[in-house]
DNA sequence: TACGTTTTCGGAAACGTTTGCGATAGTCAA
DNA sequence: TTGACTATCGCAAACGTTTCCGAAAACGTA
């Protein structure tokens, strides 16, 4: 990639001739000669950091004794290691674990690939990852995809070349095809996947209770009263919208209730949509008198919309929605939520990740299933005999 | 480290001739007799990723023509260099980043030392820092000091292992000595400080407008009509907590209030310690008329209990805080912020490290404040002409 | 035809580390 | 005293890539 040293084109570069033995070479657009001036002439080596060499030439004894030295071998003689640990302190020697990785063929390193780190269930699993991640000696390589199927593959493929050890993986809302994924597989690197999970993959997953979460929030729901349900559900394309969606339903059906389709909504995670939704919901007929959510973000705007239009909450409409946070607990009317523990995904995730790494050629992939927890409040309590 | 095959342990290991050309080594403990077996001895090689070598050998030439050939050489004939590239895509070659930072002596990555990932601010500076990152080329490793000033060390470490190009870090609040950073500046790293940088240390910060900030929202309570305000303020460690209570100060200064010692408190984070210092103020003869925290989840968790006590807010107390989140907006009632754009921070954070990265020689250090914006809710408003 | 110039490629070194193998000198017992 | 064994270390290869240098072939011109 040679560069017009004046226009900074590529593409007008030809070749011409040689001079003192470098490439001579012309540039189309500015009818410029020049020719390439090696760019590492300057670097006069100064600071870098101190390697095992260094350690050798100052004890005058060869890389592979340092070493050795360094790497609890016994065959050593105790008062050469000491004096290579000494001298090693003194320079503040860290091994370079590229050089390393490469020697190895392993990194230690794992990658992960999140829609978004901001918000706050990523952040968890994150957090998560990380602690199992470090206790266990591998450091963490965080990747976001913004919700964009592009930017994932492009993810994956950032950490393959950065050879990470092994892939963490929740998938993008877009995201319908996964060949980006399989064409890793089969080169025999290990992957988890884990809440946004793809069915069709043999890979080891850590997924939520999408199904009987859905079901708890929305039986509750009935016996708290509500009659007409709306659902608030994910992005058509998501494995978990449609399970979450089917816990919906299931628990109506238990009831005897309708399956409306009018007054179930796909959201897209943006704050126009479930704003539109709700709306289009109080100007029905019949007004639902529930309001089940996948995600609590909508909720909470919904229960803003809601205070603004004077209806009450949960009096006229109830709501009850999938995953804990703050915000949850502080609004007025706090909401009923089934809390996630994203902290526990994220370690789950990471140990099982860590566990097909380390066992690679026995692991057999299987589904975690992580519980979890109904968190009833005043948004859905109709103060009922039970 | 050879651990014996049996209990496993290290330091219980001598060594007790050869066999076979092999060590013979003995275990003190188990008095077990054994010899270290290579165990690279099974790996069949069967599916690494792809190599340069793979591409010439099916080729028939040598790895250095295909190096030519994807890296646009003029040194190669075309016909060559588009049988390569067919190849490279056939066996979807991914160049081993190991490899290529090795030998340039640079990773392209920059690592991020931040205390907790899960506070929306630091997730905030992450998302944007990986913006312009990967926009200019750069990956990103994350870092959680857990606010441990040992962990800290131990990610700077860990990061320099890695032999990161650049290190951005916001220092834990127990930090107060810099060896760990200054080890590293002499090695001539670029180091880009931000939010809770370190004024002794000679490196590029990006900071918030800490004094301007407290002192906008300290002068809005008084404005208010607040005449008694309480602050609590950060870790005494920190530099942020001193710049900002300087500006609550400053503002009480301003408009003729006495600072009192018995209302300004040194929080830690912790959630106890926000409400003990509430309670305490509570029980003074004189109670305070304003409170001022450095960080919104202590205001959140003072709104939550005052409102449980049923004290009044704002005309009892009001409330004003740095930080601004969704669950401030959300509260009742609303929190005053004082926003600080955590996405904007790590924009200019990492902007300004590559540039540092990359004009390594000629770059001078400096700082760059983040404007603030004061937003203004009803944990503030009383009612008074202007 | 002959020689200089270009084009295109291969060999080898280098980045920093680990490790198998061989070499040397020391140890010990017969 | 001698031979077998051991302790300790250096050499060199390897990981995958880039790049300098040199060589062979192709080309052009006198």
């Amino acid at each position: 990639m040679i560069a017009c040293s004046k226009c900074g084109k590529v593409e007008t570069i030809v070749k011409s001739g040689f001079v003192r033995g470098k490439q001579r070479l012309y540039c189309k657009d500015c009818e410029l000669y020049f020719s390439v001036t090696p760019p590492n002439v300057n670097s006069s080596k100064k600071h870098h950091q101190t390697t095992i060499v260094d350690i050798a030439k100052t004890l005058g004894i060869s890389p592979s004794t340092v070493s050795r030295a360094l790497n609890n071998s016994l065959e050593i003689n105790e008062n050469t290691r000491n004096e290579v640990i000494r001298v090693a302190n003194e320079l503040d020697y860290r091994p370079n674990l590229l050089a390393q990785s490469l020697h190895r063929g392993e990194t230690h390193t794992i990658g992960v690939v999140i829609p978004d780190i901001q918000r706050p269930f990523f952040a968890g699993v994150v957090a998560g990852i990380q602690k199992v991640a470090s206790e266990a000696g591998y450091r963490v390589m965080i990747c976001q995809s913004n919700e964009s199927h592009n930017t994932e593959t492009l993810n994956v493929q950032a950490l393959m070349a950065s050879r990470v050890d092994g892939l963490l993986i929740s998938h993008t809302k877009e995201t319908n095809s996964f060949e980006h994924i399989k064409l890793q597989l089969r080169k025999g690197i290990p992957i988890v996947h884990f809440d946004r999970v793809c069915d069709e993959l043999q890979t080891a997953k850590v997924i939520l209770e999408d199904f009987e979460g859905s079901f708890a929030l929305v039986e509750h729901l009935i016996k708290q009263g509500c009659r007409r349900i709306a659902a608030c559900a994910g992005p058509e394309d998501l494995l978990i919208s449609h399970k979450r969606l089917n816990g919906y339903k299931a628990a109506l059906q238990k009831y005897g209730l309708p399956i409306e389709a009018d007054i179930i909504f796909h959201s897209s995670f943006k704050q126009e949509d479930s704003i539109n939704a709700l709306n289009n919901w109080l100007d029905l007929s019949k007004r639902p008198d529930g309001i089940f959510t996948v995600h609590y973000a909508n909720a909470i705007e919904m229960i803003m919309s809601l205070k603004q239009k004077g209806i009450k909450i949960p009096d006229e409409i109830a709501l009850a929605a999938f995953g804990d946070d703050l915000v949850a607990s502080m609004i007025e009317p706090s909401l009923t939520v089934y809390n996630q523990f994203p902290f526990t995904v994220g370690q789950e995730a990471a140990a099982i990740l860590i566990d097909n790494i380390i066992n690679k050629e026995t692991f057999m992939p299987f589904t975690k299933v992580i519980k979890g927890e109904l968190i009833v409040r005043q948004s859905s309590k109709k103060n009922l005999i039970n």
